[in-house]
DNA sequence: TCCAAAAATACAATCGATTGTATTTTTGTT
DNA sequence: AACAAAAATACAATCGATTGTATTTTTGGA
């Protein structure tokens, strides 16, 4: 074989004197191809080292049999779980997967949905970054009948468009719940920026739980941050200017653990002091000591049906896209951080 | 707009009567079409909604300024920092990034491989799995003068192909030296899966520590296994048979600290009985009590480095590819695991 | 052996963008 | 005003595979 010299199925139509239109029917097992020359093709195919063009291929069918996944950070946990089960139900279906992380940049996110339109995915699994509060990329790329499912962060924007994810207001509320049966009456929120309606959501879970117990809701309690390990610590800090505080429930187990590493520093003792829960189950949570007690999302079980609702609104492109949302319940997942000993 | 009907450059050619080899170019910013021309032409392409389709682009031009990057797992954390060492680049010089997983088995990668190839993407960054012994499909596709770089799992049947990696055997040394100075003598070492070179490297690096400090290598102080979590466990349970193991050196840290965690639930005092060290510098090994003694891979900066590499061997394909190979240092990072109380 | 039906294969257009070459239009000089 | 050079635009082939239609070949029954 000669190097960089790519086989074509003209090529292989010149070397068994047989059309171009054989060769591609025969290469994609068709029938109307006998077997005695599908044979003959195939093997002259692999003989030459053929490999099909997708790009070819995909221009004509217009279809690329991938999906594009647009996520903030691949590192995450809990991302990295929805993406195993995305890429399960992607291949059992015969789709590939192009995952892009938009590092929580809005400039990022639209330039990766702008890529993957131009390459022509079928169909797009995204979750937000948290600078995403205009939709005008995600809009354009819906108006042109292309299918979107939305993950973990639906999008108030489109009411009407597919989305998994969990019941945030209730994962709260419990935790919160968690806390004050454990006697804690003073309990600080760390909450995530207001824009995405996650940590909104998860906030009102918080306030809810207090209210129904008859604990007053204190605004300076309610610490808002985009909930990096330098906001876990920063958060700490200002909470030690409040002595009444004695637990934390925070909007995710980053800020979490970096504030507990930072008040034990400070001679705090977790949790007799103060009591924290997290929420993601990062797998540093079991580890810390005192390990976290957090909420456990279903990541695995949320790609796997994203992409199953995505992958069914491919397939019936034609007919009207029916919002199939789905709202899963997390796991509160009890360790020893919230304990009393 | 109509739903679904995608826009191309002949629709725009026909709503201004202007050819559509003249659109194509006006859309590239060719100074072969005159400014006015030009802008209208971009005016009206966004007023239609336009979107380059790019397998058309693609295969017309024979590039995809994609580059495929194919790791064992992208939740690992040193691939996480790899990645994103090589999406800084590859952004930087207009390459776009398909990153894909083989979950350390041969046949996805095989797999994978093969769908990055007749996707046409310009060139692969690959990591092979633990599975890889057989190397067709790798060598296949440089055969037909596909560039090739390998990040941390170099190959020896690629001797001629660049690859970016650390001093394994130095990293392993230094460690093992480090036990050996703060007065342990009889140091077990987890290893992991001897196909690959690297683990292969490691253990010659602890032996060779050990030969030099005159301390005999005794065979059943080695546990060979894949490094899970579940091996670390395994690995330690067996080595309580051995009373006289002072101090563990493991090629990975998440065999490391299942280990520690292990041994502490077993009574064991670590460091004080046994120290421990590990290696990947994994975010858990900072908070595990007590933390951990690892090995940081710049992993950052291989990314960095081996799309650099890359992507000059992609521009130069013509001239005769030379190997462009880098081996760089990691750094032993002391925290509380090895050190004696 | 002949012929219609069925099977196998060939022809030719197409997907959307790019690009070398040809043609038309504009510009500037005398 | 005439004309050559330069600028702008149009023409047409091409990338590699797919697919509807047309043509050729094979098959089997009378």
């Amino acid at each position: 074989m000669i190097k960089g010299n790519k086989i074509t199925i003209h090529d292989i139509s010149k070397a068994l004197n047989i059309d171009s239109s054989t060769v591609s029917r025969a290469l994609n097992n068709s029938p109307r191809v006998s077997l005695k020359t599908r044979e003959k093709i195939q093997k002259k195919a692999t003989e030459l080292g053929y490999q099909r063009n997708s790009l070819a291929s995909n221009l004509r069918t217009n279809r690329t049999n991938t999906i594009g996944v647009i996520i903030p950070r691949i590192s995450r946990h809990f991302f990295a779980t929805v993406i195993a089960g995305i890429e399960e139900t992607a291949y059992e279906e015969g789709y590939n997967v192009v995952i892009c992380q938009s590092l929580e940049s809005l400039d990022r996110e639209e330039k990766i949905m702008n890529s993957l339109a131009s390459n022509r995915v079928d169909g797009i699994l995204i979750s937000t970054s948290m600078e995403t509060s205009k939709f005008e990329h995600i809009k354009s790329y819906m108006d042109n009948n292309n299918p979107v499912v939305f993950i973990d962060r639906p999008s108030d924007a489109f009411p009407n468009c597919s989305s998994i994810s969990i019941d945030n207001f209730k994962a709260s509320y419990d935790a919160t719940k968690l806390l004050i049966e454990k006697g804690r009456k003073n309990i600080a929120h760390f909450s995530g920026p207001q824009n995405i309606g996650l940590y909104k959501t998860r906030k009102e879970g918080y306030i809810k739980a207090l209210q129904e117990h008859n604990i007053p809701v204190i605004e300076r309690y309610i610490f808002e941050s985009n909930l990096s390990e330098e906001d876990g610590i920063a958060c700490a800090k200002k909470l030690l200017n409040h002595p009444d505080i004695d637990a934390i429930y925070s909007a995710n187990d980053t800020a979490a653990i970096s504030a507990i590493q930072y008040l034990k520093s400070q001679g705090v003792d977790i949790p007799n002091n103060i009591a924290v829960i997290g929420f993601n189950n990062d797998p540093i949570s079991e580890v810390i000591e005192p390990s976290l007690t957090t909420i456990n999302q279903p990541g695995f079980e949320m790609g796997k049906l994203s992409t199953e609702i995505l992958i069914q609104q491919i397939r019936n492109k034609s007919e009207n896209t029916k919002n199939e949302s789905k709202v899963l319940v997390p796991e509160l997942i009890i360790r020893k951080s919230s304990e009393n000993s």
